[in-house]
DNA sequence: GATGAATGAGTCTTCATTCAT
DNA sequence: GATGAATGAAGACTCATTCAT
């Protein structure tokens, strides 16, 4: 779906039949890209990452990291967005795509032990933010003249949604 | 993609030649079939639209009956979500599909103008609805014991999102 | 295996996507092709068959058409050899295959009941005869000098095989 | 065909590659099996060869060695079977695979000049009895309680067939 | 206008063969 | 000489599309 396998091995610079020396299937072969893009992009967003600052500075971190990645690795966000919707993905992948970002979600956990968060599920404000941003990188893209005022409302927006009013 | 034109035809009841009477290919009878769903959806929910409500219990009433139909039309809502991320839909249709939600840019643009909400773009308003209750559907259809609980916590993240603080 | 569905799909003079309109998969098409092939052999061995010859005419009289069935139709003749060897060829289709033969065996059970051959399995004795004549079939077929030799020879060792002596 | 390159390394116990450095190609392989095979057949029929014992003892020896041999190797005989039917197979290889069995025609020929068997030639007789064995292997395989029966009588069959009556 | 059998381009996958180590 | 990762041609199979009925 989506990709054919030979555009695939066109794209990593390898022969037809070299993917099946690695992978059995092609779902496997996507499952593992999912993993794969989804490592990637957390290493984008943690890298550097503050952690002695507030926790309203960790999280504009972590977004304006992600929406660069969004918008700087516009191939893999696409492959991302397509392969989440995907009816092939595994229950395994899905979980393992996660782990990466459970430090956010200790980042979140102490916001809402601190009451700077509303007491909500841990994996329902990740997503929340998750959802926010994956917007706001398309709003950057279809008009890259405002990127940054969309990047910055996007945070205003997902801040306002999850943390404690006043 | 993801159906073949057997399965949908077969869906249809009608024989596989008969949807080339009426679409000349398959990308536009998927184009077409994105806006008829995206027409359905607004349909749901805009019916006994409380016109004359606050605006808050405007936007309450557009999210419930958002994520309602979301929950009791999964194949409806599994099919637009992959139709979104595919390569063949047309910026026409793109466009098509967001004119029956003006009626909902109309009341967002009503409360700009109160200085209920802040001030935004309409469509990066109605694009964070979206956004937050795709995301919430999803928590939902995946624990339905609780899914009242995330209706009602999705429905104020959104408004703490675009409303203005106290 | 040994064909190609390509080359099958053209030999059949039908376009090679065709083929699984029909069958589901290469195994079954082979597996049906099997029991075609097997259908052809048994009419043309039991066509004119002389019901009232003496039990020797009649063993005569299959014996001859069958070695020239394989003599004259090659390909098939080759298809079901190798498909006899083959591991996909399913138990069901291996027993559908000897169905037509059953009037043959018919023969070799009144045979043995008049003391005509030796008291053996019905099969066995079916078995030996098959052996022989495609045994006798090779050599023809690579000698067609003295083809009407060895299908003579060979008959006169098939008949001392399973008659009783003297 | 049947068993691909990589089965064949795995089964000698050497890496893939290895192979072709005694063989300039499969087929090439496969005939060198196909002899190899037959080789090992013709020891099992021939040791222990009884030369000064009857023409009938000699060859019911060969018989009960040959049968015993197709039994007690399974994957050898499929391969055999196999390779038979298989296009690849030169006219020089089946010369060679016969080579080690000329001893048992030698016998034939004794028992021709004897008049203890009909005057046909020698390879006619050496095929009836190699399309009978394979036969009865097939039918002791599939009945092992009877195995034992079906070797006798499989020889029975063989020894009417080609010797002369009375 | 509706049908569905037939088509063949395109897809995933296998496997004999090569070659750098 | 041995290895096994890499290759790509060829194989089985799918599916959007056509067209005679």
């Amino acid at each position: 779906m989506g990709a054919a396998t030979a555009a695939i091995s066109r794209a990593a610079g390898v022969a037809e039949g070299t993917l099946f020396t690695y992978f059995k299937t092609k779902d496997e072969l996507v499952n593992a890209l999912y993993r794969e893009i989804k490592l990637e992009l957390a290493d984008a967003m943690m890298s550097d990452f503050p952690r002695r600052a507030s926790v309203r500075e960790r999280f504009q971190h972590v977004w304006d990291r992600y929406v660069h990645w969004g918008i700087t690795n516009p191939v893999q966000h696409k492959a991302l967005q397509q392969i989440m919707v995907w009816d092939g993905l595994t229950e395994e992948s899905r979980r393992a795509g996660i782990t990466p970002f459970l430090e956010i979600e200790k980042v979140a956990q102490a916001a809402v032990a601190e009451h700077v968060f509303l007491d909500r599920p841990l994996d329902f404000i990740a997503a929340a933010m998750n959802a926010l941003a994956e917007m706001t990188i398309e709003f950057m893209r279809r008009n890259p003249a405002e990127a940054d005022t969309y990047r910055a409302s996007g945070f205003e927006m997902l801040w306002a949604a999850i943390s404690r009013k006043r």
